[in-house]
Order: C-alpha cells, then structure tokens, then sequence
DNA sequence: AATAGTAAGTTCCAAAATAGAACTTGTAAA
DNA sequence: TTTACAAGTTCTATTTTGGAACTTACTATT
C-alpha cells in the first residue's frame, strides 16, 4: 500500500491523515496556531529542512489549509495563514497536545498552559457529545454505517 | 533534525507525534478502536507491509500504548489490547475523523455515523472547557509558560 | 562599487525508511 | 503427506528524507 491510495479509503481518519499523517504537517500547524507565518521561521522552529519545508507548505496551500498572502512587493514575499479548513484542525492539535501533556511531560509538567479567556480559567479540552454535552467515554460511542459507505456498498453491486 | 530529536523537544505535541505522527501507527489505533486485535487482521484492513506492521506494533507496546495478551497456547499467539495510555488517544482519533468528515468527505457524506449511547442520538464530536463547558474557539485559548517550560529554562540558565 | 544580509526557495547526493515478495516456525486439520 | 493458519523475519529495489550548498531578487552598509 502506498501513501497516496490512503486517501481513497473509505474512512475520514485514513483521508484526514493523508493529508495530516506525517512526520511534519501537524508540527507545522501547531506553529500556525502559535502565529508563526513565515518560511524561515517555520524553518528555525520545527528544525527541518528547507526541502521538505516546501513540500509540506505547498501540499498545505493544495489542500486549501494554508493559503499565501503577499505581505511585500519588491521582492513579494509570502506568508502563510491558516483558512477555515485549517483553522478546523484546531481540536487534533489540542487533543494531542493534552495526550503529550498526560504521558509525556516527565515531571516538570506540562511544557505549556492554557487560559480560556471566555471564562477565566486555567483550563484544558475535553471531547463532548454535540447533543448531550457530556463528556464522551469510547465506550459509549456507537459507530454505524453512514452514506458515505452505503453509497460505496451500492456502487459495488449495482443491483 | 532527525525524527528522534522530535521527541526531546519541550513542547507536548511533539512529543505525543513522536509516537503516532508516522503513515501508520494512528491507522492501527483506529483498527484497535474497532474491535481489531490481530496481527493478520491489522495487515489485511490497513493494507501496509507486515514488516512496517511489526514495527509499529512493537512500538506502540514498547510505549505502553497497546499490551500484548496470549489468546492461546501451542503456538503462543497473542493479541494486541488498548492500555488506558492507549485509550486516551481516542480523542485524537475522533477530531481528526471530524475534520476528515467535514472537509474530505465528498458528496457521498461521512462513511461513519456515531451514536451516543448516553443520550440516544447521532452524535458529533465538540471540543470543551474542561472549567466552563463551553465549546472551544481557537481564539480564546492563550497559551501560557508552563512548568515544564519553566524547569527547562532554568537549567539553561542556572541561578 | 563592492560586500553582506535577508527571505524564500531549488538542486544535489548520501543515508534512512519503506513496500512487497518470499521465507520461517510451530501447530492443527484433511 | 499436504495444506492451512497466525505471526512474524529476511531480502532487495524503490522511495523519502536530511543536510549542505546554491540561486534569485532585492536592501543596507562600507
């Protein structure tokens, strides 16, 4: 199986991480989060080539995560701003974020801290339920068989 | 920068990527949310080498991430379980199946539906304040020096 | 006018990681 | 005796990557 034939599975993980499921991608969106627009401080941050750098950047720009923006003429030079599509993958950095927090931190604690400034508190994220509000436990979560494969299953035996 | 210096950076979604931020190993966690357990099953639904497989798997145990338990005697087989470390990467999974649903899905819709068995209805996934219970918008959130941080600068600079 | 600096890349090559197929081990069933 | 199964291991060709040097288009400094 190649990389590329991952994004054809029917499943929203596979295709999100075709995209995203990479040695870079999510580190050079956490940077984006953190306000980091530019190339070369892109570069200093994340510590990877210049290469690769614009191979991921540009696959980012592709996917409509990113999207360049003159901010010079003279030479014109770039800078890099998340769209709303981007913005999305906000909750898989956070959600990471707080897994690193809980397993990896050794014991000076978490590196970084957050404050929800709607409500004044020191905080962290939590994955709730849309309709009930609860936290949600895996357990509790049902998976069925949504359109997306039952228009697959079709097209496999049309009739 | 090679991909395990990753980890030794003070920041925790590198960290946690240090782990599952491969093609593969998120994929596998995916299938082990699924009910899957076994090596040949793990090899046939997500279509990588058995070879890559071995290695993820033996990763993801060396990190206490999944746990090897025997199925059966002559010959010992054993199955591959979530840990509660492993479990706790569920929130991960299902942002990124979130985002997948939204942005990559195409007109078909989601392949998936989920059902919350707590309050009975088709769910989706929404990332809260763990204080406020609020729904999390990226802009709210200020992130601030943590203790880790703090510990890293002060040995860099010793009184 | 010459030199250095800056931002954003591109080119090149050696090294590392990967895919895919074949092989191995221990066992049970036909 | 042959076939099948589960869970790997070994091998080689291919792909991806890291890192350093180079390029382009400008501005600032000497």
């Amino acid at each position: 199986m190649k990389w590329d034939d991952i994004q054809e599975m029917p499943c929203s993980v596979a295709r999100a991480l075709s995209i995203v499921g990479d040695r870079w991608t999510l580190l050079i969106l956490r940077d984006c989060f953190m306000g980091t627009k530019r190339f070369d401080k892109f570069q200093k941050q994340i510590g990877l080539s210049r290469h690769r750098l614009t191979d991921r950047l540009n696959k980012l720009v592709d996917y409509e995560i990113l999207r360049k923006a003159p901010y010079q003429e003279k030479p014109v030079r770039h800078e890099y701003r998340l769209t709303r599509k981007g913005v999305e993958l906000y909750p898989v950095l956070m959600t990471l974020a707080k897994w690193g927090d809980n397993w990896m931190a050794g014991e000076d604690g978490p590196p970084i801290e957050y404050f929800h400034t709607t409500c004044g508190h020191k905080t962290s994220v939590e994955l709730c339920c849309s309709e009930c509000g609860e936290e949600i436990n895996p357990k509790e979560m049902i998976p069925k068989m949504g359109p997306g494969l039952r228009a697959l299953s079709e097209k496999a035996r049309p009739k």
